[in-house]
DNA sequence: ATGTGTATTGACGTTAACGTCAACGTCATT
DNA sequence: AATGACGTTGACGTTAACGTCAATACACAT
C-alpha cells in the first residue's frame, strides 16, 4: 500500500516545526502543491517528503528555488541524451557548489575545535587542581 | 613584519568578487572595522582576514550576524571561568548546528550521487556500443 | 582648466521569505 | 444558538542584505 493517508496543514506544521503561513506561502510560491477540496489543502506523503526536501535544502542556506530545482533533478532521470548530459551538467554545478560548502564547513569545524581547545587548556591553567 | 600593507575598498572588492557597496555595508554595520584616514577607507590585513570570515561564513548560508557571533569566539579565549564556560557553550551549540549542516550536506550530495548514477545508466543503455 | 579615476556620503529601491493582522466559513460540542 | 477549533483568502508589514542612483570631493595627468 502506498500510504494513501494525508495530512492537515496544522499536522505538518507542528511535525516540521514550520507555520501553516509557510506553508500556504510554499504552496503560493509553487513549491508545494497538495490536493484542493474545496478550498482545503489535504498534503500526501509525497507533498510531505518535497516538504522535508526543502526544509533540508532551507538549512543548507540555500533559496527556495535552488531547493526546488535540485529537488527537480530527483525527478528527472528521463528523455533523451541531449536532456541527460544537460542533467549531468547540473548534477555536476550542484555537486561542486556544495563540496565548496563542505570544505568551508570542515574549515569553520575545525576552527571551533581549535577555540574549544584552548578554551579548555585555559580552563585547566586556571584550576591545576582536578585536571582532566 | 606584521604585514603592514593596507588595501584600498576596491582592491578588497576585487578581490573577493563583491562590490564597494557591500563593504561599506559591513562597516555600517559594524562587521569591519577599516580605518579611516579623512573620509577615506584603509583595510588592514587583519580586516582582510576578518572579511574572507564573514564570506566564509556567508557561503554557509548564515546570517552576518551569525558569522560575526562566530568570528568573535575565535579571539575569545579570555577571562574567568565564567566566561570560558559559557564560551564552551557557544561553541558546542555552533558545533551542533553546523554538524547538522554537515549531515544535511551529506544527504544531498548522497542524493544527486543517486541521479547521476542513475543518469549515467540511462546514457549508457542509450548508447549500447562505447559504454564506460 | 579640464578631464579621468577613484573615493565619499546620503537616500531611496528591491527581493526573499515569511509575519501579522482582519474578516470569514465550517463543523463538532456544549 | 453560541462557543471553539480549525480552515480559508486577501492584504499590508517586516527584516536582511545589499542595489542603484545622485551629488560631491580629491588627486593626478593632460
Amino acid at each position: 500500500m502506498p500510504d494513501t493517508r494525508s495530512y492537515s496543514i496544522s499536522d505538518l506544521a507542528a511535525e516540521f516545526g514550520v507555520t501553516t503561513r509557510t506553508l500556504r506561502f510554499y504552496e503560493e510560491k509553487g513549491f508545494l502543491a497538495p490536493e484542493r477540496r474545496g478550498r482545503v489543502r489535504y498534503f500526501s506523503a509525497a507533498d510531505r517528503v518535497r516538504l522535508r526536501l526543502i526544509l533540508r535544502g532551507r538549512r543548507l542556506g540555500l533559496s527556495l528555488e535552488e531547493s526546488a530545482e535540485i529537488i527537480d533533478l530527483y525527478q528527472a532521470p528521463e528523455g533523451g541524451k541531449r536532456q541527460l548530459t544537460a542533467l549531468l551538467g547540473k548534477l555536476a554545478e550542484r555537486r561542486a557548489q556544495l563540496e565548496k560548502q563542505a570544505a568551508d564547513l570542515a574549515a569553520t569545524l575545525a576552527d571551533l575545535a581549535g577555540v574549544e581547545d584552548a578554551c579548555r587548556a585555559a580552563l585547566a591553567d586556571l584550576n591545576p587542581a582536578r585536571s582532566r
